[in-house]
DNA sequence: CTGTCTGTGTGCGCACAATCACACCTTACA
DNA sequence: TGTAAGGTGTGATTGTGCGCACACAGACAG
C-alpha cells in the first residue's frame, strides 16, 4: 500500500491534479506484479481501480459463450484502464490479462473518482479517452466487417504502426495467436497470411519486433485481389 | 432556427440543465426532417451538433474499404447521438442514416458543449452514456467472435430484445438487411437463418413486430448443435 | 546438455456462408 | 386501380477458412 507520488506523476492523467491530490492519492494507491498469462482484471471484479501499466504489455480481451477468445485492445506502458468501471460502478466489460510480465498501479476507485469529476481539465481529459476508445472500438469493427482475412490483418497492422512512433516498426510485436482474436482468425490463419505478407516484402520479423513497409501494406490492404 | 424549450425537455439529458440554460440553446437548436435512407451524420460533417431523434428510427454504420456497409447500433426514439464529435470536436466516427422517415433536433455543439462541462449533473449523465455505449460495442464485438451465423444472431436478438421494454416483443423490428450488417452475414444467411427460428417457435412476425420466445431464444444461442 | 514450454510453420479434408440468380409478396403512391 | 420498389424466400454453385494433426525452432531452467 501507499506508493510516493512521484510515480503516479509518471502518467500524463496524474499531472492533471493538485499535488495535495496527488499525495491524498499516493498513500491509497499499489503496486502489483503480474506474470505472463495472469489475470490482471476480471468481469465481476467489484472492487474497483482506476489502473496503470508501469511496465510490460496487457491485452483487454472478451470471452463468448463457446469458450472462445476475442481480443479488443492492447495496453502499453503509461496507458491507464479500467476507467470504466470507476465511473459508472458496474463490473468490467473486458478482462485484461498481462501478455508478459508486467507492473501495475491500482488507485482506488473510491478515492479517485471524486478527483475526477472534481478536476475541470481531468475530467476532459477522461471524457477524451472515452471517446477515443470508442472510435477505436468503431474502427475496429470496421475492420472486421472485411471479407479477406489478409485484408483484415493488413488493416490491424497499419493500426498498431499508428498507435507507435515509428510508422515502420511495431514494437514488441503481438504473437500470432494475439493477433487472430483481434480479428476473428485462427492463429494458423494469421501464420499463412504473414507469410504472404513477408514474400511480399510487406512485413519482416527482427526479433521482438516487426518491420512494415507502410506504403506495401497499404496497397495490400486495398485490393488483395493478386 | 430556435425551437421551444419544452421540445427539449422531452430529453432526459435535457431536463438536467436549469430552465435559463434550456431557453438559451432551444433558442439556438432547429428540428429537421429525414426521409428513409436519407444520411442524418456523415462522418465529415465539420458542423457537430449534438442531435435528438424525436421520432422514426436511425441506424449508425460504417464502410468498408471495400464498401460494404456494417452496421454499429440503433437509435431510437428519444435517444441522442453525434456526442462524440461534440466532445472532442473530432469528426463522427459513423454515419447515422434514417431506416424510416424521422425528425430531428439539433442543438449546435459549440453552444451545448460549455453548458455540458458546466452542469455536474449533465457530465455525469454523459460519461455514463459514454460508458454504456463502450460496454454496449464491446458486446457487439463479442458476438461477432461466435462462430456460428444462427447463434451470433440470437444473442444480437437478445439484445434487441433486453433494450425494448417488453422482453418478448421487438418492437418496429429491422430488415434483414439492416440485422446481417451488424452480425457480418448477407441478407441472405439471415432469411434462412429466422426460416430455422421461426420453424422451432423461437421467433414470429407480428407485423412491424417480432415476437420472441426469450427462453427457446436463448437455448439456440447457447448451443446450435441439433 | 537435456527436458519442457511456448510460439511458429504446414498439409489436408470438410463444412458452410458468400454469391448470383430469380420468383414472390407486400407496401406506397401515382 | 395499376405499377413500381423494397423486402423476403429459395436453389445451385463454389471458394475458402476452420480444425486437427504434427513437425520444428528457440528460450529457459535445472
Amino acid at each position: 500500500m501507499a506508493v510516493h507520488p512521484s510515480l503516479l506523476q509518471q502518467f500524463a492523467l496524474m499531472r492533471l491534479f493538485s499535488a495535495d491530490s496527488l499525495a491524498q492519492l499516493a498513500a491509497y494507491s499499489s503496486t502489483h506484479a503480474f506474470a505472463k498469462r495472469e489475470v490482471v482484471l476480471a468481469k465481476e471484479n467489484p472492487s474497483s481501480s482506476l489502473m496503470f501499466l508501469l511496465e510490460g504489455r496487457l491485452q483487454a480481451i472478451d470471452f463468448t459463450l463457446d469458450g472462445r477468445e476475442v481480443g479488443l485492445h492492447f495496453i502499453e506502458e503509461g496507458q491507464y484502464f479500467g476507467e470504466i468501471s470507476v465511473l459508472d460502478g458496474l463490473p468490467s466489460p473486458e478482462v485484461v490479462i498481462a501478455t508478459k510480465k508486467s507492473q501495475v498501479v491500482m488507485v482506488p476507485a473510491r478515492d479517485i473518482r471524486s478527483h475526477i469529476f472534481a478536476s475541470p481539465q481531468a475530467i476532459e481529459a477522461i471524457t477524451s479517452g472515452l471517446t477515443k476508445r470508442i472510435r477505436d472500438q468503431a474502427n475496429q469493427r470496421q475492420i472486421l466487417g472485411i471479407i479477406s482475412p489478409l485484408q483484415r490483418i493488413c488493416a490491424l497492422l497499419q493500426n498498431l504502426t499508428k498507435e507507435g512512433k515509428n510508422p515502420s516498426l511495431i514494437a514488441n510485436a503481438p504473437t500470432h495467436q494475439e493477433i487472430a482474436i483481434m480479428v476473428n482468425l485462427t492463429r494458423e490463419t494469421v501464420t499463412r497470411a504473414f507469410q504472404v505478407l513477408q514474400s511480399q516484402g510487406a512485413l519482416a520479423r527482427d526479433g521482438d519486433d516487426l518491420k512494415v513497409d507502410a506504403s506495401k501494406l497499404k496497397q495490400l490492404a486495398e485490393k488483395s485481389a493478386d
